[in-house]
DNA sequence: AGTCAGCTTGGGAGCGCTCCCAGCACGGAC
DNA sequence: GTCCGTGCTGGGAGCGCTCCCAAGCTGACT
């Protein structure tokens, strides 16, 4: 069944040049799909390379290239707090699927306190990566603007707070938010409030204004008691809740700015005697698995979030090749998933 | 503030050589850690060093030690699962830690299919890895048995169901287990139930037995109808909790063996009325942010997460250090941790 | 027939590093 | 005084690859 790897000697280009009987700058200019190659030589290297199993030497094409053939994701949360959101799941999916297929690794970087901040930037300037996707969502983030004047490729995976020269993808959250507010008047909710995120996330400030617009659209009034902040957690949503039923009536329909902080506010009516949707009709956003676990299951606002991960790392791609190209920055569509809970 | 990094030219071994005034040969030396170097030139190769700013290129250094300088985190189950469960954060700021401070690369690969398997096992075969971190649990995951075949150095999160030539760290999953139930006991519940984990991953069948265990240490009855399965996620507590409750009368103790999944339990409970602790003790596995969060907190196995990932970092590195070493395998005892549940 | 452009191909330098080997200085043993 | 370790240092080959440059060959055009 073969040797063990460890003591099967890797081919070289040398190599599998001498048994297509050509060079090896040959060889090498198949790898790398240059077109200046005859057909019928192309198909004898490429014989060759599947005859010997030949795969070239990472290391040494880096050395030359100049370029490490790995980019970044680098996590500038607290990784408890990202990770445990779905989103950063589907996040890794959509961006390990474009990376495999072009072999490029994926490096794991956490980036969650400030001597860690100051290491990874060390790491950057060390030239060990080609580029970064940077998960993290607090406007007060520094490292998107370290990144800019380092001059090293990034892309963001939400809209910064403040425009800058960076490529970032993000979804449509005000219109999502719009979304929700719309199908709970069209459902006959006349007070409608709302749990949003925290206020120094992009986020969070987008889906409250989407959520005043969606009032205003509807000619709902707007009552700031109605109106509570959670830091995208269940804990947090929660909490959130509580404060509402505390300070004023309960409302008949709400908007939560995310799907885990609507699993939070879930628990709370529960408890309150409060039936999800009969009296209080329950909108989320992220559609995550968390939407369909819920009881009951939640209506929530959709972003393909694959999708806009693997935008994001062409994105990044495109720059790497490119780092005078243009900064080009995608919004996508949100779509109502309308499930029990609203 | 400086030119972007993408023009500042990086250093040489040779230039740094230039500037202490000694060969080449010298400054590697110095660089890695060689004893044969008079203490005088050493300082100087070290300003030298500090001076012009030398790091050392990562792909010359690869190309002729034939080490890639990166270890992959290979993650081989549903990635929505792994990364959600809290246990996963830790594991990979302990592994960060270690990783960082050795700069080494974290290379996440996901390998959560059958393609993406195949995909994965080329590319470690490819050797851009010099070792790999399994974190699965299934017992049926073929890919520890394979590393094994193909002498790529390895460790896993958590105990093979069958022995094998690998290395891994696990908590004391029986342990944890009895020091649940004998809580529960001690605190007077006579019909002690669980919900254990699935019965093709070891940390289900350990918590299991220990639960057994822990049952006739305490002179307990053993009730089968008490002992319910779920998949270790919050939805899978609270199916396996209603099973349990349709199909026999309530217990007043239970053992979970996750927090995820307590927190499941704890809604069906709370559905049902059932006061916790009052009615029925609920003791959970992980000590996770979910257990602390959950309402009422939970009471719960703690394992030393961010410790035993350190332990398996440094194993995989001693195995790549020297792979013909011994395979060491350390268990870490778990400890309770008493909060209002129980 | 001669010239030249255009297309393929080969040769070989060089990327930055490690590590083998040789050389040198020094000091102790004979 | 000679010889031989021992400790430190420098020289230089070579890791596998890319890419520049030159060379060969074809066919079209003058």
């Amino acid at each position: 069944m073969g040797r063990p790897a460890s003591q099967a000697r890797a081919r070289t280009l040398e190599e599998v040049a001498a048994v297509a009987g050509v060079s090896k700058s040959t060889v090498s200019r198949v790898i790398n799909d240059s077109p200046a190659v005859s057909p019928a030589v192309r198909d004898v290297v490429h014989a060759a390379i599947a005859q010997t199993g030949y795969r070239p030497n990472r290391a040494a094409r880096n050395l030359v290239t100049r370029r490490t053939g790995s980019i970044g994701l680098i996590v500038s949360e607290p990784e408890g707090r990202v990770f445990s959101d779905p989103f950063f799941a589907s996040m890794v999916r959509g961006v390990t699927g474009i990376v495999r297929e072009r072999d490029i690794q994926l490096v794991l970087v956490l980036a969650n306190d400030e001597r860690a901040q100051e290491q990874v930037l060390d790491y950057l300037r060390d030239g060990h990566l080609d580029g970064a996707l940077l998960i993290s969502s607090h406007a007060t983030d520094p490292l998107p603007r370290v990144l800019i004047e380092e001059g090293l490729p990034a892309a963001l995976s939400a809209r910064p707070l403040t425009p800058m020269a960076i490529s970032y993808v993000d979804v449509d959250s005000v219109a999502g938010a719009r979304l929700a507010v719309a199908h709970l008047a069209r459902r006959g909710c006349r007070r409608v409030g709302t749990i949003a995120g925290p206020r120094d996330m992009v986020a969070g400030q987008d889906r409250l204004a989407g959520y005043r617009e969606g009032l205003a659209n509807a000619r709902l009034p707007a009552d700031e008691r109605l109106v509570g902040y959670g830091n995208f957690t269940t804990s947090g949503g929660a909490q959130a809740m509580e404060e509402m039923l505390a300070r004023a009536d309960p409302p008949d329909g709400l908007f939560v700015a995310s799907d885990l902080m609507a699993v939070g506010a879930l628990t709370v009516l529960a408890e309150r005697g409060l039936r999800v949707p009969q009296d209080v009709a329950i909108v989320g956003f992220d559609d995550s698995v968390a939407a369909v676990e819920a009881r009951p299951p939640l209506t929530t606002v959709a972003q393909p979030v694959e999708e806009m991960a693997r935008a994001l790392t062409l994105t990044l791609l495109d720059r790497i090749a490119d780092p005078d190209g243009p900064v080009t920055s995608r919004i996508f569509a949100p779509q109502l998933v309308i499930r029990d809970s609203a």
